[in-house]
Order: C-alpha cells, then structure tokens, then sequence
DNA sequence: CGCAAAGCAATGTGATCACATCGAGAAGAG
DNA sequence: CTCTTCTCGATGTGATCACATTGCTTTGCG
C-alpha cells in the first residue's frame, strides 16, 4: 500500500520534477548558460550521480524543465483566475500575470525568456514551443470569442489575430519589465488600456 | 599619408569589426552559445590568436558585437527610410523593419533575441540595451509627435507609452515569425493595422 | 535469509572553453 | 642596417562540461 522506493512504482516522478525545478530555478537566476549537472544538482539538494541517472541525456532534462515550467505556468493561471466565468476577468488576469509584478512571476518570465532564446537554435525546444503558443493564442481567442457572444467584443474583429496581438504585447512589455527598460505598474496599465480598447470600443452598447 | 599597418592609427578598428561580424553571424546562425574564440576565428577567417589579440576578454568581444549590432541596424533603417521627411512613413517603415521578412532581417533579429536573454544574465549588456531601447523609444515617440503636430495624431494619445507600445508588439510579433508561430505577412499585417489605428482614429479629419 | 536488480554516488574520460604565455616576423625609427 | 615595438600565430593550462563507467548500498522477492 505505501508507495515503494524502487521499481516502476517508485517515486520517480517526484524526483524528476524535483530535479526540473531545480533547472528551472537556474535559469531564473544566473541565464540557461549557468545550467549544467553540478549547478542543477547542487540547487536541488541532490547528487550530481542522481540528476544524471533521472536525465541521462542534458537535451532530455532541459525539455522536461519546458514542460514543467508550462506545467507549473497553468496551474498559477488556474489558481489565479479562479472559478470565475466572466471571460473578460479571466482574459485580463491571464494576461497581467504575464507582466513580472513580484518574484514568482518575475522568475517565471525569465525562465521563459531564457527559453524563448534556446527556441532559436534547438529545433525540439521551438517545436515545444510552438505547441505552446498554439493552446495559449487559442485560449485567448476563445476568451474573446465568448466576449463576442455575449456582445462585449465587436463581431468584426478576428479574435485569433487579436489574441496573437495581446499575447504579443504582453510578453514585448513583459521584457522591458524584466530588464528595467519601463516600470511593471506602467506596463500593466499600458495592456490594461489594450484590453480595454479590445472590448466595446462602442461604450453606449453595453447592456 | 597611406593607412599604417601597426601603431595607434592601424587598420584595428577594421579588424575588430570584421570579428564583431562574425560573432553576430555565429549569433545569428547558431545562438550565442555557439559563440567561443574558435567559431569566431572561423566564421571571420582569421586565426584564434588574432581573435584574443583584438579581445583579450570574451566580456568585450560580446559586448563590442553588440554595439556593431546596432549600429549596423541604425544603418540599415536609415538606408532604408532615406531622406523621407513623412514621419508616418518613417515609422512605419522602422516598426515593419523589425519583422523578419528576408534573409538579413533574420538574422538581425536573432542576433537581437540573443542578446535580449543575455540581458538578463549580463549587467552590462543589460545596461547598454536599456541605453537602447530609450534611444528607440524615444526615436518612435519623436516620430508620433511629429505626428501630433500636423495633425495626423490625436493629441490625447500619449506618445511614449504609445511608442513602448508599438515597439512591444512589433517585437512580439517578430518573435513568433522567427520561430515559426506566426506567418510574417500576417505579422506584418497585424502591426500596419496597429499603427493606421495610432493615425487618426476620427477619419474625417484628414486634410 | 539470500539474491538479483534497482538506485545512485563516485570517479573517469575526452572535448571544449577562456585565457596565459611565448616567440617569430614585420614594420617603422634612428 | 639595426633595433625596437607591435602584430598575432602557436601552444600551454587549468577549469568545466556532458556523459561513460564502476561498484556499493538498498530493496523487494522467493
């Protein structure tokens, strides 16, 4: 009955993601480049011997931190917005947690933003994150979608295309955040302002 | 009253662009970290000893490519506008720049996403791309002043959050052509539309 | 209890790195 | 022509890397 320490039972699974939020971790701080077996072992509290029996192969731990960071991105996402219904709500938060306003979201970006590189010149990491994008263009578009059901969205706007120009913005003011370039209060104000205009450019429709 | 070979009026600067533009080109083909004394050498034509007799320190190589980088950007845009006094034209012209759309603007632009991660990790480089971006923020924004002034902008709009922005967008929007999210004509698409939004929303006014 | 296998720490290996050092050769100065 | 100084190719060095190998320790199982 109590979980067994060894076998295919075991608690590999654990560990693994112990080991990937150590890389995660790394990247946060010091850059993808700081990222290698001692670094990773040592964040983790573990045996360099450990990290490399659970990922024998650098290309495969560096893959498993992507899906955990995205893994991990979701659930915030999803503790954040809550049961709520209103799509605009959800819309709006999805997107705000993307401009960095405290640690956890501040490590969160850089991760991806050192992720974002590496997409450039590892083909398994671009098609990842091309999966990525594609569920996350989409589930703004749906938001938006919803909005034009229920009339808040004008009909005329294509709501991929305008996801695609949020998310956009988003992860472009997101940076200037990160590098101290412009302030996280004024950027989420200036995506606010976006969100804004996306809706009922038209203020007298509202019912 | 020819051009020395050695001594402090030799041909240095020349050489030490020619390694700069090789460290962009590896940048660009294979991301910066592909980037070491060797590959330099290589891709430049010269010898590794060459390489660190010109950067004793890797630190200045880097950072020395980043400045070529932009000032080969500079030039490029101002080849490209010319002697356009439209400011409207200008813009778009810098804005649509920034989207990958041929072989060159490729790999500007991923030079461009390399060293926006290096940013993250590297104090100097960092500081040198906050010089940057208030360079060309401050350029879009003069632009969109100019704008103001004749009318073609309405004066409510505030012209540096607009450029930050607009830069923003353009940048989001060059990275998912880059990495094969995003088709460029439609990025390109989608950033014109933003733009003729900033110009005269009211299109009665126009003279 | 004994044993086969799994978990994993420790150590080895060859490559590559940034950077140091050295010396040959070229070019200007006297 | 000689000498000095700069250029820069060649080679050395120690660190770090990913990954291979080895073998001890533990665990489940008969």
């Amino acid at each position: 009955m109590n979980t067994p320490t060894r076998g295919p039972g075991a608690e590999h699974e654990q560990r693994r993601q112990q080991i990937a939020d150590a890389v995660l971790a790394v990247a946060a701080e010091r850059g993808m480049a700081a990222v290698s077996q001692t670094s990773v072992a040592e964040r983790a509290g573990v045996s360099p011997g450990r990290v490399q029996h659970y990922f024998p192969a650098k290309r495969r731990m560096i893959e498993a931190a992507f899906d955990r960071g995205n893994a991990l991105s979701s659930a915030r996402i999803a503790a954040r917005t809550g049961p709520d219904a209103d799509p605009r709500q959800v819309l709006t938060t999805v997107l705000t947690e993307l401009v960095p306003h405290d640690t956890v979201t501040r490590a969160h970006m850089r991760v991806r933003q050192a992720f974002t590189a590496l997409a450039l010149s590892d083909e398994a990491i671009a098609e990842r994150m091309r999966r990525e994008y594609e569920r996350f263009h989409g589930q703004i578009a749906d938001l938006l979608r919803q909005g034009q059901d229920r009339g808040t969205v004008p009909r005329a706007l294509d709501p991929v295309e305008r996801a695609v120009s949020l998310v956009a913005l988003a992860e472009g003011l997101a940076y200037y955040v990160l590098v101290g370039i412009h302030p996280g209060p004024a950027a989420r104000e200036r995506l606010l302002t976006e969100i804004a205009a996306t809706y009922t450019p038209d203020p007298e429709e509202r019912g």
